[in-house]
Order: C-alpha cells, then sequence, then structure tokens
DNA sequence: GCCAACGTTGGC
DNA sequence: GCCAACGTTGGC
C-alpha cells in the first residue's frame, strides 16, 4: 500500500518552480524526529504534496519520490534521513491552507494537529479530500 | 513583526 | 532525570 506525504518548503529558499527547474531535488536538512521518520519510510514511487509555508500557504503540486533512504548529506554524523523528488504535477487549482482548516474532514489530519512538522503523512482518504479542493 | 508551539540544551 | 531557558518554525 503506497502511503501519502506533504512536504513543506518555503518558498523563497526553494520553491515548487525551483523543483520544477532543477527537475529532481534532495529532500534534506530536515531535524525533527517525527519528520526524519517520514522521510525514512518513503518509498520510491509514492507521491507527495508540495506546500509552500511562511509564504503562499498552499499545496502547489505533486511531487514523486524517486530516491529512498538516503543519509541527508547536509549532516556530518550522517543520522538524518532524506529523499530525493520529482516534480509529478502542478494541481489544477492550489489548495490553501485556509481550505484545509475550513474541511472537516482534514481535522486531524498531521498538518493541521502538528502545525510546525515539516514533513507529514496523509491518510488516503485525507490524500483524496485535498485533491477534490483541487478541483480534480 | 509578533507570538504560540515545540524541540533542545544545560544546570542542578 | 527534571525543568527552565532558549532557539526555531510557521501562522497570523
Amino acid at each position: 500500500m503506497p502511503r501519502y506525504w506533504l512536504m513543506k518548503s518555503e518558498p523563497f529558499k526553494y520553491s515548487w518552480d525551483d523543483l520544477v527547474a532543477e527537475g529532481e531535488g534532495t529532500w534534506d536538512g530536515v531535524r525533527n524526529h517525527r519528520a526524519k521518520n517520514n522521510l525514512a519510510a518513503m518509498e520510491v514511487g509514492e507521491e507527495a504534496f508540495f506546500y509552500h509555508s511562511r509564504e503562499g500557504l498552499e499545496i502547489v503540486g505533486i511531487a514523486e519520490i524517486s530516491v529512498s533512504g538516503i543519509t541527508d548529506p547536509t549532516d556530518p554524523e550522517n543520522k538524518w534521513a532524506a529523499v530525493k523528488v520529482k516534480a509529478k504535477r502542478k494541481l489544477k487549482n492550489p489548495v490553501t491552507l485556509k481550505q484545509i482548516k475550513a474541511e472537516p474532514r482534514l481535522a486531524d489530519c498531521e498538518l493541521i494537529r502538528l502545525g510546525r512538522l515539516s514533513v507529514a503523512e496523509l491518510t488516503p482518504e485525507e490524500w483524496k479530500v485535498i485533491l477534490e479542493l483541487a478541483g480534480e
């Protein structure tokens, strides 16, 4: 069973357009244990929403895990996890944090419950609801 | 720019 | 091993 993810990035540091331009990006620099566990659990081919935090505050597209189970190249001690992702496609309409908060079916998702978690897991149901909000 | 939430650090 | 202080994240 594939799992579904949501990855946050501050667009002035690394935006969806940056990922599109690069083709493939390494998701590193995560220094939170729960986020790390999520990164370590990712498998090649699984999909993740790409969310812009601090600015934008919306899900803009879907990325696909292209390389999983690597150690963070920015961590000299090699204890943190990382993955590589490829831009898959843009959402038809971006889904804002406001829309997510207004949707009762998403009240329990990690993104809302653990606001500061930079890599969150979504259930298949939550994934579908967000696609619905995107007009898909 | 502020502040709440949360993780980490360090003194005891 | 507890907990206060501090730093960081991220929404507002």
